[in-house]
DNA sequence: TTCAAATGCAACATCGTAAGTTACATGAAA
DNA sequence: TTTCATGTAACTTACGATGTTGCATTTGAA
């Protein structure tokens, strides 16, 4: 099953503009991430609907964080990606009238929704200055590794 | 994104299969869930791989339960499907040699992980039995209510 | 013995959606 | 005015569960 990846997209791409001075070109981020220019611009549109990034047209245009890191939740993001499912494995029929199967959603729906409130609750702790702050640490450690 | 079902099929299957007396065919299994006799084979067979039902060729064949309700749980269920990936949310690149999606990758991972620990730790908890018993019950409030 | 009913299985076709691509319009700075 | 950037529509691709067709095989009953 194909998984939807734009919540680790647009991280990767917000922390890279963290690090970075001015604005960030959506070809810079496309061969960061890995994929097309448009795919960056259609991805991080959603952001910018949300207030998260704004984006310059022309020269020395491009993508800017238009937020503070430390009230950025993955929740937020999440949201700004407009919710998407969160799992790949849900019940046949969504409004059976068998009782059997009314049962059986019950219970995968149950549970599923337990799942899905505790990765909310995760996503509304972590904030993009939590990353920066664990980038900043590994990069810390990785040049430390390469002095000796 | 296309959610993974069979799980959800399985269920409605075996509970159907529960309440009756004798082997269940894949047709009336496919008729019940409003699907086709090859799928219902193809992903019975999982199970029957498990050892969690037979099946019979031939006149008066069909599908059974080889187990104890009570016995089946809803994570040996999914082990028996493969162990089908649970989230449709996932990481762009899974062995980034970049630093910041490595960042990206563990944050979302350990989250996911947590998620996925807790929704076993439900599966485990959950028996065929336990969900014929609310059908049982279920059934018992419905023809109270139709009565009056 | 013969036939009908059932599974087993291979080989496709379908479908939904994120992702990728192409093309062109628009805006801003040099 | 030229160049660099985004904005957006329209299309293609990739992928895996699901759906379908066809046929071999087994089994019980007439
Ligand atoms: S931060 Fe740009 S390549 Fe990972
Ligand atoms: S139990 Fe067979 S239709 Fe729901």
């Amino acid at each position: 099953m194909k998984r939807d990846s734009r919540l680790s997209s647009v991280l990767h791409a917000l922390l890279h503009m963290a690090e970075q001075d001015g604005p960030v070109t959506s070809d810079t981020l496309a061969e960061c991430l890995g994929t097309n220019p448009v795919v960056v611009r259609r991805t991080m549109g959603y952001l910018r609907e949300a207030g998260i990034v704004a984006s310059d047209r022309g020269h020395a245009g491009g993508w800017r964080i238009s937020a503070d890191l430390a009230d950025v939740t993955l929740r937020q993001l999440h949201e700004a990606l407009g919710e998407p499912a969160m799992f790949a494995i849900g019940n046949r029929n969504e409004n059976p009238a068998c009782l059997v199967e009314q049962v059986v959603n019950a219970a995968l729906e149950d549970t599923f929704a337990e799942a899905e409130a505790l990765l909310l609750e995760r996503f509304s702790d972590i904030t993009l200055a939590d990353l920066a702050a664990d980038f900043a640490r590994r990069h810390a450690a990785a040049r430390r590794r390469r002095k000796h």
